[in-house]
DNA sequence: CCTTTTCATGTACATATGTACACAAAACCT
DNA sequence: AGGTTTTGTGTACATATGTACATGAAAAGG
């Protein structure tokens, strides 16, 4: 059988108009593609539905199939966009490798920075990564993230290392996302340590 | 409307019994879960459906779930299985490591490897991991693969050394299983010698 | 004020899919 | 052989989901 009656109201909660008040609400359209990201992060991409983001931005169903045609240009805007925010972020963040002088340390805490209180982010970034593996559409957004991984370490050291300590991030993250409790910090920075060079334990 | 009349037929293809003729056939299980494998490596995880499985294996539909009770034990089993294959095929290949004394240009090879010939079974571990971020019934078999692999390692170096090794793996996998053309040979090598600690060029 | 255009929403519907289950066929036991 | 159990299939059905579209409400233009 069919959904017969409103479920779309129960869904969303709201049977009236839009909670902003006027009609023509700008920044719908952003905030109906953060919510996708949210349910990407919560559930992964395989819940990603028309009705998930729905209610998750809480707009009506119609909304979300107003601002996206199509259910793949919603994932495709919405993954890009969770992209740029994370490498934003990391430059952000770049400048504090500036300060201390101590690269291991501080790739460190980029790292358990990343599995821990910006988890959310890194698992969109991983399950962006391999979605892209079958969409075609997607891959822009993966290298993208790659490219300014590398330029960001290389900028700190040299072309080789540069890409040697991303790789190193890249697999300690990819690691590190599935283990329930946290790596210990001491062990992260031991292996950047012998990464850089230096044999020195601690 | 609902698929009236004999859709799974012109799913599998075949109205009859089963090609192996004998009824109790050993292996069937087996033989749906590896069948299962390969839709997640050509389609992906979200295209893992019982008529999709049953289509590849040859089965008729209602095989699928009378050996998988849910689609969740067929997915947790066949990403388990694909997980051991890869253990054991690194295993295998373990013991070259012994004979060529370079290690940085061996674990290239096993990069190349991975990236190329072998690109199903990694684009298939690749979408198990990301799969345990939200299901816990997976991560056993995710960290069991990770294990596997800094045992390896670290059998070859020490303790420090071979964790690191395994992040750089996983890394330049991780980079490299998106990108079109296959990356250089000498990049890759050039990463290792770096990580090793040689700063010679080649 | 009236018309037209743009924006937004609720609803309907075809399809894909998981799953239950009645039935059948072989194997097994005595 | 006759009955019982295991193994295997075909089919039906409820549900979730993508998407189209009729309808309405506000803005814009005159």
């Amino acid at each position: 059988m069919t959904t017969t009656e409103s479920e779309q109201s129960r869904t969303t909660g709201r049977t009236g108009r839009g909670q902003s008040g006027s009609r023509k609400d700008p920044g719908r359209r952003e905030r109906i593609a953060r919510a996708a990201i949210t349910v990407v992060a919560e559930r992964g991409i395989e819940k990603l539905t028309h009705r998930a983001v729905a209610a998750a931005a809480g707009v009506p169903l119609g909304s979300t199939t107003y601002h996206f045609a199509t259910l793949d240009d919603l994932l495709a805007v919405a993954l890009r966009q969770a992209a740029q925010d994370n490498v934003a972020e990391l430059r952000e963040y770049a400048g504090e490798m500036n300060a201390a002088g101590d690269l291991a340390s501080v790739l460190t805490d980029l790292v358990l920075r990343y599995l821990g209180p910006e988890r959310r982010r890194t698992v969109v970034e991983h399950e962006l990564y391999v979605a892209a593996l079958h969409r075609p559409a997607l891959r822009a957004a993966s290298t993208e993230w790659d490219a300014a991984l590398r330029d960001l370490f290389t900028s700190y050291t040299d072309e080789v290392s540069g890409k040697m300590l991303a790789a190193v991030f890249c697999g300690l993250l990819w690691q590190g996302i599935v283990r329930e409790p946290l790596p210990d910090r001491n062990e992260i920075e031991t292996i950047f340590r012998r990464a850089l060079g230096s044999h020195a334990v601690h």
